[in-house]
DNA sequence: CTGAAAGCGCTTACAG
DNA sequence: CTGAAAGCGCTTACAG
């Protein structure tokens, strides 16, 4: 089978390649009858320009990189939703790559990623849009990148977040408005910047409501479910044992929820569990947990429709954004007895 | 900036550009000499080859492209971390396709997709791998393919899965063990060829046990959790209610155990219940589920190196691959009262 | 061991 | 409205 390429078009229908080439792209400047014509031969050959040949003419791939590295798989997957939705929108194709913010190898393994593919920009999820090495090595390479769910910055990349130091208030407050006092705490992982800002959400709520901050009750975690079996342990054998537990995600809280109920303590009667993200497992287990709802999908969706038009068109600014997250209530929580 | 290219290294270093493709190629004949000097103005050049080009010469991209349409998050990721694992291996990159078997579109789809971005090859994850048009469409555009957990097929094509029916008749056998003898069943995806086979596995254990099929206890479910919720209603409002439940996969049965759950049924002493995949939501609830532990990850994985080697020699004859699956007993399922 | 020429399949810049 | 030429940055096939 002979490859039908944009010459046989031309010489099928008689003109010259680049008026193929025009009606092609859609360009103005083809007489009706003429582009009718070239149409024709497309069907009649079974014609599809070659996505290569037109990168490497316009030097552009149409494919946006998506890198993660991140304990939470539910996570993950929410962020590819709302990459993907974006770069259907454009015609863009999404490429994945996990890779490891810890160790001397990532920014080989992202030099060895951009010679492989060329990528026309890249869009750094949790904890990559506050490694600002990384950041510095993009702008070398001259790669557009957007930020997502980073800290607040000061220069004018694309970056956007929710807020969630406010987030962790309003769900430290929602347990102390039950009459919580002893409310332990579950960090995440210490190189997402969203770990200090949900733990200085909680401090602000306690101080706020005039509680005492206690370090005994904070645990380090690292947003894997794992790791949230091991911080409610400590917990759960603290004497006097907490009567609230706020975990950094949902995994997280997931964890504490299937000790206690192992440990036949019952869920919110002898202890309310709150998580965060309103990931999928929140309302898949019972009782339901209270979290906040964090528009990962959208945030995601944003930056990456902004970094496609700035692929486009270089010279507009790009802006940052911080989106809502509100406070969702299940059965996890309740006032205490 | 100026950007640096083989013919920018060709003039630094003072030979043709043909020799500095032979250095970046890693080709014999070069003098030691020689190759030592090119290498020395990558360097001072900050040299990286763009694969765009090397692409059009070669008419090759270094991406598979992975298609989907599956409600479990948890399966999708799992597929794509095999997927991941076999291109890294190979220098090769990933590109996800969300895209929706029922409806016209499916094939304009993908051919948009492979007009916006070549694709050396394509890994087709269920329900796509029992999808003909599909296969077919791609054979017509001469692009590989490899099916990952489709049902058994009698051509050439590259395909590794597990034995569903098997494993679905090994759980419930390990039910009809435990004394049960009314075991509802949850059915999958009707376009999911594993949905057949593991309602098949699951006949075939109660008649090797001389227990009579009940139509009454066999609910449609679609493997997403809502419709494990829809399902277990039913189930559980049956009178006399069955002692036991097999959902064909973990997030229907994790919605039993949560419906269960809710109205004071005590799992596993009032019911017992049993899924299907070992995802990971099956050992984040308690109780855990027992459950049939499929190598996701690794069968893409295979697949994907297959596919992969079969790019690079297309002469060598693809074979298939059925991988073992396995039963894990959690605290979901015990003996009849 | 090395290189000049042609080609991959498009688009850009220019001319008419 | 249309096209001839040059170019994108590599590799392949050939010659020496």
């Amino acid at each position: 089978m002979k490859k039908v390429t944009i010459n046989s078009v031309a010489s099928h229908a008689g003109v010259s390649k680049k008026t193929v080439s025009r009606v092609l792209n859609n360009e103005p400047n083809v007489s009706a009858a003429t582009r009718e014509k070239v149409l024709k031969v497309f069907k009649e050959l079974d014609y599809t320009p070659n996505p290569i040949a037109r990168g490497l003419a316009q030097n552009r791939s149409f494919i946006i990189g998506c890198l993660y590295d991140n304990p939470s798989k539910s996570y993950i997957t929410r962020v590819q939703t709302g990459a993907l939705a974006a770069c259907k929108e454009n015609n863009y194709n999404l490429l994945i790559h996990p890779c490891e913010l810890r160790g001397d190898d990532l920014i080989n393994d992202i030099e060895q990623l951009l010679q492989t593919s060329r990528l026309d920009g890249v869009v750094l999820t949790p904890p990559f849009g506050d490694f600002e090495k990384l950041a510095n090595f993009l702008k070398a390479k001259n790669i557009p990148y957007a930020r997502v769910a980073s800290a607040l910055l000061e220069d004018d990349s694309i970056s956007v977040r929710s807020n969630d130091e406010q987030g962790a208030y309003e769900i430290t407050e929602h347990l102390i408005s039950l009459g919580h006092k002893s409310i332990a705490f579950i960090k995440g992982h210490p190189d997402h910047s969203a770990t200090q800002q949900r733990f200085n959400g909680y401090r602000r709520a306690l101080a706020s409501h005039g509680i005492e901050f206690d370090e005994r009750l904070v645990e380090e975690g690292n947003f894997s479910y794992h790791s949230g079996v091991d911080s409610a342990r400590s917990i759960l054998d603290l004497s006097p044992r907490p009567t609230a537990v706020f975990a950094s995600n949902d995994y997280m809280a997931a964890a504490v929820l299937k000790l206690a109920t192992q440990r036949q303590l019952r869920v919110p009667d002898d202890i309310s569990i709150a998580g965060f993200d309103n990931a999928p497992i929140a309302r898949h287990i019972w009782p339901g947990l209270t979290t906040i709802a964090q528009p990962v999908e959208e945030m995601t969706k944003q930056a990456v429709t902004q970094l496609i038009s700035h692929i486009a068109q270089p010279q507009e600014q790009p802006y940052q954004v911080t989106l809502e997250s509100r406070l969702i209530t299940r059965e996890s929580t309740a006032a205490i007895k």
